[in-house]
DNA sequence: CGCTAACCGAGACGGTACGTCCCGTCTTTTG
DNA sequence: CAAAAGACGGGACGTACCGTCTCGGTTAGCG
């Protein structure tokens, strides 16, 4: 849904078919509370009444804030986008600057560790998170490793079970250092952090992929 | 910092001073509370009666529950140290793994990310995590540069604040990528997680030292 | 005052209604809590506990304690009765009797008091205090005296204003006289003290009645 | 004050001396809060910090809120006089406008019931409002039975506890009518209302007074 | 003329109750 | 017969005072 959303739809059918305007509406209430609120102070009560809906209709979808709050900012994460920009290294800027631009909107900062710290102590809500969440995002970096290793800049990996291993690896790297940097750090992600970062990336991957067999051979010694 | 700080100098001196005990029984009840009940359902009038305390007290002494948070796990992180392994390969691997040590413990894994996204929108509790955790973390990797300095694993750098920038990527990509992994994609960091991540980092830190410069010329110098 | 209150008719129609049921059970509790605690150890929650119910409930109906113990013990002023015991003497005897075994009540005795206080800084209670108490305490004395007027012991008033101003009169002296007895000087309010109150009472009024027109003739003299 | 209070022996005799100016100052202070604030938002913290003193230095001397608001009050009721107005019903009238001037302070409007309120559950605070305030209104009442005597507008009694008692209910009526008229009708006492007040008190007392003796003849019946 | 006992201010202490805010559930009435 | 409206029992909040308890320090009288 790129451009707009006509705020206030046509206020009812009477009958059956509320549910999908009733559900669009509870899912925009629902940003509009994380951007104006913050995490913490966002009620169901108050996303019901901007929603122009019962709270019985919130918890009769939801079982709770937390998963709301994951579906509300769950679609921010379909915008990620990896365009082709010539290089790894060109793309892991982009792609770091681009999460680093998600992450700077107030709705998706406030609400993404809230949830993740909830989900230390729920399985659901954990596995809500990876569906809605880490696969949208993981999807980027899959993306990016065939883009350069059709490039030729790396290697196939031909045990299935280490390409995953790795993809995942490169993954938490990526998105943990914005994530760090953006909020635990609270320092901007610019472009020359960004370089920078890419650059350490790029470099260790490709190290790694002339050295690469792990076990066998260690990094430092020249010894 | 030698000196310290004088602004506030005579913190008062007249009246019935605080008690030491009931600050550390506060604390101590307050990290019992996060293992039994986690973040969410932690509240102030169950860690003010399980250390024996008035609620006042607790308000006295802290303006809100993220903020005794961060006083109460602050100290898991005292105990983070950086025995020295011979090569940075090895002591990267080595605060990998004690730091995600750490975040197994269910006091730290339930309050991080719960005080962090609470300090998205609170400049004060943004400013005690800096000082409570942050710093305390990103000493281990001053001191684990400044030891690969010493083996010639890496180079001295002469901009301060250019040294400066590097510690905080190292720092954001290392502590990143250990909570991301962790808490967010909720896998395990086990030893070969830890070796490859090292062998990733190192890779990076050594293949950019010596084919750096993105601009003209970057990180080393006349090497 | 036959129609009541139209100002606010429509007290919403939609939504679940208050139960009735919750409504007497906390008045009921609110006496009882009289009893046992007394005004000032009287409090909202163990008002809410005693009836079944949550403290929300009790103040989504009365704005304060002061209100609602108005409310509770204002129907013990509707067990006030006046029976026809054949003169003004006698009734007037009767009335103090029974209004001195209302105030030897532990609920009332307590309350009653209390609320007044609080009404000297609160103009809705007080306006409440005079519809649940006070008016339901003056028809005794209108009642009274026109059955003494029918007996012919009392004369006919053609002002009805000044009609109105006398039984204020004598109703404040007769109210003010028993509760001040009672709970000001803490002495009881026996038959023979009744006695000797209705003596002065009946003999102001028809001493009063027979030489009556205030500033012409003084009452004293004869001497 | 001629008999005064020997009860408590030796208040001790070495050590530092209470303060005096502090005993003035908490009292003033006390009237002042009462003033501002009424009684109960009257807080014993708020009566020390506007004297000047330790919350400590409150208790020391007054075990609780009631039975300071009692001393504090007290001296309000010293300052009531019987100037000699020439008849008993002038001085009655005169009376009952001073008392209704003392009741229209409110210090005294917000402190009196609130005091009476709570002796109704304790025996120490009940005997300190009799000494303090009932004492101090009640010889008024014998002073102006004295004159009236002397005039011969009222008759001598023998019996001395006859007279007590007649004592006692003349200073009902009349400082509970005053206290119902204003506190609890809340209706002014002006000059008019005292003075059909005193005809009817006074028409009482004159009419008892030829028909008096209680036991033997009964108002009403046959006769 | 120094002891020492009782006072003084300040302010922290363990508590209790407050009145508010939300929670998640449960009736009602309306369309 | 779904959905809005809103009352329900419940629980935690953060605040305000309570009356008590250290503190360091002052101010008498006695010895």
């Amino acid at each position: 849904m790129p451009p707009s959303d006509p705020p206030l739809p046509p206020p009812a059918r009477t009958g059956r078919p509320r549910s999908v305007e009733a559900h669009a509406a509870i899912l925009r209430a629902t940003r509009a509370a994380l951007v104006e609120l913050g995490w913490s102070k966002l009620t169901m009560g108050d996303v019901a009444s901007r929603a122009g809906v019962a709270k019985t209709t919130l918890y009769r979808r939801w079982a709770n804030r937390s998963e709301l709050v994951v579906d509300a900012v769950a679609v921010l994460f379909d915008e990620l986008r990896l365009p082709d920009r010539g290089s790894l290294m060109a793309d892991v800027e982009g792609v770091v600057l681009q999460f680093a631009a998600l992450l700077d909107r107030p709705e998706a900062k406030t609400a993404l560790m809230a949830v993740v710290a909830e989900s230390t102590r729920d399985e659901a809500l954990r596995e809500r998170i990876r569906s809605a969440i880490v696969d949208r995002q993981k999807r980027l970096v899959l993306l990016g490793r065939e883009r350069a290793q059709a490039r030729g800049e790396l290697p196939y990996e031909d045990d299935p079970a280490q390409a995953a291993r790795n993809a995942d690896l490169i993954f938490d790297v990526i998105a943990g250092a914005v994530v760090h940097r953006a909020l635990v750090s609270a320092e901007p992600v610019d472009t020359e952090w960004a370089r920078n970062f890419a650059l350490l990336v790029v470099g260790g991957l490709t190290a790694g992929a002339e050295t690469s067999p792990p076990p066998e051979r260690r990094v430092t010694p020249d010894a």
